[in-house]
DNA sequence: AAAATAGATGCATTGGAAGTGCATTATTGC
DNA sequence: GCAATAATGCACTTCCAATGCATCTATTTT
């Protein structure tokens, strides 16, 4: 089990105290964060450390940014080994149209997707949208 | 043939001068436009009416709004008899990370995704990013 | 240890795009 | 033509992303 300082030190970010905050609070977080959320969780905190820690996260590929058509750009943490890129990291993500919130659905990959001649695929993002289980009543 | 006054009428959008001009653009055009394209296209119009006109597009369904990742929302007409609904409207788009334009590739459906339990399937955006053929040279 | 360097943080400000309130103008139905 | 209704134009607001620069902190070098 790697602590969170190993997690940083290996993708050589520095090890801060705000970013081990920001780290966890991410980790504890069952659903992807906007920035807007990780300034209520951290009020004393300004905006813009916030807004750069986590670019440096998504940078290094320890977090993910996922765009669910809010128009807020929402981040999750990686999973271990995620390089955010090869095809077996893309997983879906669900957004619930009644709570507004958005869960990685690490567990469904995204499957293989055709494009015509000439069109080379490097990336795929793929939002499914609706009621999630907690909103569907079940 | 319908007329571009037929389509209008038949969603119950009233036939105005600028309409039909936003209408012939966005048909002319085969990439999806963002509202800046549309106010570059017609300087003299005010950005309101273009912005609203669009929308206005979006909520009878004869123009569908794609959210590609960029953060600017895009614009394309919908085919013929689209409900912007059933399943089988749902096309995927290509954007392209190097001349940054979004394709509508109506010809390529969306796969059946799964989603788990409690979960309820609404909508589904779905967009490939990549080399498009023109960029890919090809 | 002190100095030098690099990096992180904080504050102020900017920019872009979406959205709205309200007055004016055009269109429609009578 | 007149009244009602919808479209358009202008001004303004809000929201979020992004950046320049000063300051503070940590690391490295001497
Ligand atoms: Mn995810
Ligand atoms: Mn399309
Ligand atoms: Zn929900
Ligand atoms: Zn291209």
């Amino acid at each position: 089990m790697e602590t969170i300082e190993q997690i940083l030190e290996s993708k050589n970010i520095r090890v801060t105290a705000m970013r081990l905050l920001i780290y966890k609070f991410l980790a504890e977080n069952q659903v992807a964060a906007t920035l807007s959320d990780v300034e209520n969780a951290f009020e004393k905190a300004d905006r813009t450390t916030l807004y750069r820690t986590v670019k440096t996260f998504v940078e290094r590929d320890i977090v993910h940014q996922i765009d669910d058509g809010t128009g807020i750009v929402k981040y999750a943490l990686c999973e271990q080994n995620c390089s955010c890129e090869i095809e077996t990291d893309l997983h879906l993500h669900f957004h619930c149209n009644n709570c507004n919130e958005t869960v990685c659905l690490t567990e469904h990959k995204i499957p293989k997707i055709k494009v015509p001649d000439g069109f080379v695929s490097e990336n795929i993002n793929l939002v499914v949208k609706g009621m999630c289980d907690k909103c569907s009543g079940q």
